[in-house]
DNA sequence: TAGGATGTTGAACGTGCGTTTAGTTGGGGA
DNA sequence: TCCCCAACTAAACGCACGTTCAACATCCTA
């Protein structure tokens, strides 16, 4: 009995499961997923196991996809934050992004290793800008480049999980709020720094020893 | 049958629930509570009327500790995250710091409201910098302190959520790992800034209307 | 065309949860 | 001294969850 919008269930489940987790969290219920793919819960576990092996799936598909994307507009973007911004705004990716910060945002492994190819990238990008003469040279690339990488995403997962939308369909509102909200300090701190004196940095990376 | 160690159940449970929400978060269980506090799941219902109301208590009380902490020792931290360092290595308040970034992580009344405070308090530190000519003034101070204190805070949360404690109570040392690791990056960025030229800036404050 | 593999369902099982309830204890005021 | 009220417990209730199971439908192959 195939219906007209049949797509393989298995694949159809796994969709639907994305959907849920991004929208719910992981909390989400195996049967809330099987209804969301007008399939009975028992056909989740056929396919999938457990709740953990579907979760799993999830996890690799997201990671695959936004693989994929990645390298469709490499070089475009150099900032980790600004990716997302562009991805949440595309509907067809809006579910990846939302899948992405709730696996950040409870620990997962989906999140870490998003956040981890962040950190290479922007590796890649932060020394091509400095080699050509954009942006300054720091004492420590490694450390600079996972602070900076850390603080977008943890600005804007803080962001939407203490003011999340009303509708959580919704995200790219969401997104694009706190980018709006942003991207000014952020030049600005990027640009002109913060403090007018070497003094701090100075005092830090010599600590007087009298 | 007053026990040797005995301080009124209520308070022992409140403070046992602080401690395993920190711990565990806020799915802990009703039962783990009552166990760490020695008592029935009954009882815990008794004086609190439900999970609900046990967590809005502890979401008060934990908010009065802090600003009662944060009064004792006004105007010695002008950042809101290192605040947090130096409470979570007192080991007397690092319950507490596990507490609200948890809040934080899942989205809790606690966690906005501490956010909140950390803004409003960081404006006033911003200002009076300003005023004595150490910080760089802003063209929107107040979208600038909320983005400093959001990145802070956010990076300071994902970190300890991608990359947890082995043993969730010893939350200080990862706390403390975060800032060795961030305080460099940080410093450089707020004396120098990332980028050499204004031309990011510019073309944000005056887009081009061609 | 027979028959087994595969996709799929509805009902049930067991578990752990928040919560309720009935009952016990013990101390302080009348 | 009596009694009442607050503190407290053990047991159970009801529910939602992940998971299992027996049965049925559908397709592919021999």
């Amino acid at each position: 009995m195939r219906l007209v919008g049949d797509l393989r269930a298995r694949a159809r489940i796994r969709d639907a499961a994305v959907g849920r987790f991004a929208v719910d969290g992981f909390g989400a219920t195996v049967r809330a997923v099987a209804a969301d793919a007008s399939v009975s819960p028992g056909l989740v576990m056929h396919h999938f196991g457990s709740k953990a092996g579907l979760r799993r799936e999830c996890d690799e598909h997201v990671l695959a996809l936004i693989r994929e994307a990645k390298a469709d507009r490499i070089g475009q973007v150099a900032s980790g934050a600004s990716l997302l911004e562009t991805f949440a705004s595309v509907d067809e990716f809006a579910p990846l992004v939302g899948y992405i910060l709730r696996s950040m945002q409870e620990g997962g492994a989906a999140g870490r290793e998003f956040v981890e190819h962040m950190v290479a990238d922007a590796q890649v990008y932060t020394a091509e800008a400095v080699a050509a003469g954009v942006a300054r040279p720091s004492q420590d690339e490694a450390a600079r480049v996972r602070y900076l990488v850390l603080s977008s995403l943890g600005a804007l997962l803080l962001s939407v999980t203490l003011d999340p939308p009303d509708d959580p369909r919704d995200l790219a509102a969401t997104v694009r709020r706190f980018f709006d909200e942003s991207s000014g300090p952020m030049l600005e701190l990027f640009t002109d720094g913060f403090l007018t004196t070497d003094h701090m940095l100075d005092e830090y990376r010599q600590p007087r020893t009298t």
